[in-house]
DNA sequence: ATTATCTATAGATCTATAGATAATGC
DNA sequence: ATTATCTATAGATCTATAGATAATGC
């Protein structure tokens, strides 16, 4: 059966027809936007711009969005948020029932998949300065929840002469730049299931894990995240 | 005595007066610019704000400047030449006359004191969307040929687990990324001794050194560091 | 004469609002 | 009636150029 040309929506139709997307146009919207703000920039790009590349007049933004900072907005807090809740969910775990190397490989290698799939490297956005804005201190917020919970993980894992000279909250911020190297990564090329588990085992080295340490945890690490929701 | 107001240069006085910076015109406009592009991002700095910081008109920017893209040319070259100048004097001493992790650790604390020390955090400016464009290419490739130096002396250095499952490629990209975890520090505070010492020592982890050779490395590296021309 | 600024401005944006319109859905 | 778009536009920028001007330096 060959498919209908268009799903039948309420609203005036667009000037040039919808090229199918499945998304709505509201995630059109944010789509095409994070696109264009990795690429170029949020100051640089316009609303004229992100209503180009989605199909629609400048105007017809403003239907979904009170202005461009909110749909950045939403693309940041929409990036952090799965992150938090897993890495909160095996937080608890440990060290009950799950040894603290073993969850930190397991958040790392979550993070660093996620953020090597994400749709147009949507990891960059945190890096904007226009980010560290007031109006983005909600995503702040979840971030550094996230990193709270890195520098937890990784003092509790840490080998005691880590432990003794480096601060959670200095591991934490360690911990979290270098899951963020697939992002940089991912601005030159592809990022290969190498590169993964580079920076993986790089986050357990940096706790001061010894070799046999950083594999068991690294092997361990994939049976855990398989039980965590997701 | 009582230092004479203005320093007596050529041309039409300013309409608001120069409060006495010791900077050249020109430089007065790249640290403006610096300090502007750093918070508020490329794109979203106008020629005119850059003007105001200074205290000159916005068309007086252009007897310096042919555009705004050509003042971040400059910043960002000026910001990595130095690294790149001491990482390859470094790199040419190894591992002939130096060990490379020595070296490697001289490289980084050279590296992280000096984007603790940066006017502005310029450092930053790395980061930016608008820096991967092409008209940066030049920047672009002194910072591969810096990372290459990291991946080449990491590799030297490296045990031999992390030789064996880390290319030399991927572990100049997360030394250079752990370096820059001083950039996110200042984003959010002072950088202190303590800060710097804790990424010096990651890197080093992060090849696989062991705790004595961590610390051995880190020590002597300050002595070598003193006998490359700064 | 040279230098570093100034004033003035053209022309191209850019954001956001007002109000019209063409669909669907009741 | 509701929804999602459209057209039109006001008002505020923003970049870059042309040409004048007020210093210094020869």
């Amino acid at each position: 059966m060959p498919a209908d040309d268009r799903p039948a929506r309420p609203g005036r139709p667009r000037a040039v027809p919808d090229a199918s997307s499945a998304l709505s146009p509201r995630d059109q919207v944010l789509d095409a936007a994070a696109a264009l703000f990795v690429e170029h920039g949020f100051g640089a790009t316009s609303t004229r711009a992100i209503a180009d590349r989605v199909g629609i007049r400048q105007a017809s933004l403003y239907y979904h969005f009170a202005g461009k900072d909110d749909v950045l907005v939403e693309l940041l807090e929409t990036s952090v948020r799965p992150s938090l809740v897993v890495a909160r969910e095996l937080d608890e775990r440990v060290p009950r029932s799950v040894p603290a190397a073993v969850a930190l490989a397991a958040l790392v290698a979550f993070d660093v998949g996620t953020l090597a799939r994400t749709p147009h490297n949507v990891g960059t956005l945190y890096l904007l300065p226009e980010a560290q804005g007031e109006r983005f201190a909600g995503f702040r917020a979840d971030r550094q929840a996230l990193q709270d919970v890195y520098g937890r993980l990784g003092t509790l894992a840490a080998s005691p002469d880590v432990a003794r000279t480096v601060a959670a909250a200095q591991l934490g911020g360690i911990l979290i730049q270098l899951v963020e190297t697939v992002i940089q990564l991912r601005r030159v090329g592809e990022v290969g299931d190498h590169d993964r588990t580079a920076i993986t085992s790089s986050c357990l080295r940096v706790c001061g894990l010894d070799p046999a340490a950083v594999d068991a945890a690294q092997r361990d690490a994939a049976s855990l995240l398989a039980t965590v929701a997701v």
